[in-house]
DNA sequence: GCGGTAAGGTGTAATAATTACACTTTACCG
DNA sequence: CGGTAAAGTGTAATTATTACACCTTACCGC
């Protein structure tokens, strides 16, 4: 191969992934010990090394399939971490993604295998290197995507009900919102669609399951929570 | 050194800037012609590679100094592109960095000698590798900040007119605003002040010269455009 | 010196969006 | 069969946003 930019030093390349779940009403991330040196048996993201024949974002999702097991995840880049001392061992520069799964879908025997868990955002402990700090970013781009995008629902069973899906949105805000204002506004976008189905695990009443169509969604495009 | 992760590869690291500037009305970016092999002669936003000793905000700093002679300034990381294709030469991810600069405080000759120059956005030609596809999410990026913080002013001088300024962010939203509406909403500002200054370069009659205080607005943090 | 011109500057009413708020229904459980 | 706990439902008040038109000022050219 020619080699056009020889006289410039590389760098490894790393993916670090933010994967937010969301269970009994609270947002959560995975996070584990790290297994390698330096700062091994430390709080840290899951992440992976970027090969060269690979794309960033090829990277990523190998890293989010090796960790789940789970393809097509929706997942977003939070940008580029490169100070020069931010890796103890060597210069790394690592590129943070965020993904959004249903923690239903993530087989926990699996989990278990990885030596992750899941813990509760704002109860998250000191991180290794400036992991703290990607997931700080990572938060602030999913609650602002999850309010202008249909995207939360990655984050529940793909039949969900109304209050699941508040809770959920509660939760990513920080603050309680009014039952009837939300339904409201629920009601406005047609591609959330009631069915028929009830769900009695959350209540004694039943409440009805919801979906979300996103061919609807696609003739509409018009979201907001 | 010791080397940690010595088994896995290294990539070449650049980053490549969008610099926004505001004049006669329109929102412009700086672009070249590409200098070196492959691609020599091509449009091209103006970058450089990292260096092994440096963070990669200190060489996005380094390269928009390189090319304005200015410093501090208002710059924020856009994201890595990183597909293994992406260049032709060989594998580079690179870094993009959008920059906000007064199109006034930026020497004319010297942006001469580096052979850059101003174009519309608007009027923007293909670009070199996928360099157009960092510029969109530049712009969308740069439009959603300064629609909720004061950092629009960076692309105006100093002192500038109300209108002047209205006029930057008809042009960043790409549709007219009612003047009236603006002036009331920039009176609610505080930090925004009047001065007893005026403009007469565009106007016959003269129009007062206004400035943002930053002092006051962090005492106030509430912007809104 | 005076009429034309082109940008600066100003307020109010109509409409739309957002918020606040409380009671009834249902089915299970003891 | 009464208690309980979540589901479900509408309206009025408030606030935010939009639409809209005329007078002022100073320069310029005649």
């Amino acid at each position: 191969m020619t080699t056009f930019y020889s006289e410039h030093s590389q760098v490894l390349l790393s993916v670090d992934c933010i994967i937010f779940g969301f269970d009994e009403g609270k947002l959560k991330i995975l996070i584990g010990r790290r297994q390698m040196d330096p700062g091994r048996g430390e709080w840290s993201l899951y992440g992976g090394f970027v090969r060269s024949d690979e794309g960033i974002d090829d990277a990523a999702n190998r890293v989010l399939y090796d960790l789940t097991g789970l393809r097509n995840l929706y997942m977003r880049q939070v940008g580029a971490f490169g100070n020069v001392d931010r890796d103890p061992g060597e210069r790394v520069v690592s590129i943070a993604y965020y993904a959004l799964i249903n923690v239903n879908d993530y087989d926990d025997y699996l989990r278990q295998e990885h030596g992750v868990e899941w813990v509760n955002f704002d109860e998250l402990p000191r991180l290794y290197s400036d992991h703290n700090e990607m997931v700080l970013k990572a938060r602030k781009l999913m609650k602002q995507k999850i309010a202008n995008h249909p995207v939360g629902f990655h984050l529940l069973p793909s039949l969900f009900t109304l209050t699941q899906l508040q809770r959920l949105y509660e939760a990513v805000n920080g603050e309680p919102i009014d039952k009837r204002n939300f339904r409201k506004r629920i009601k406005e976008m047609n591609f959330i669609e009631k069915t028929e189905l009830i769900d009695k695990t959350g209540s004694k009443r039943g409440a009805y399951l919801y979906r979300f169509n996103k061919r609807a969604y696609n003739e509409d495009l018009n979201f907001k929570l």
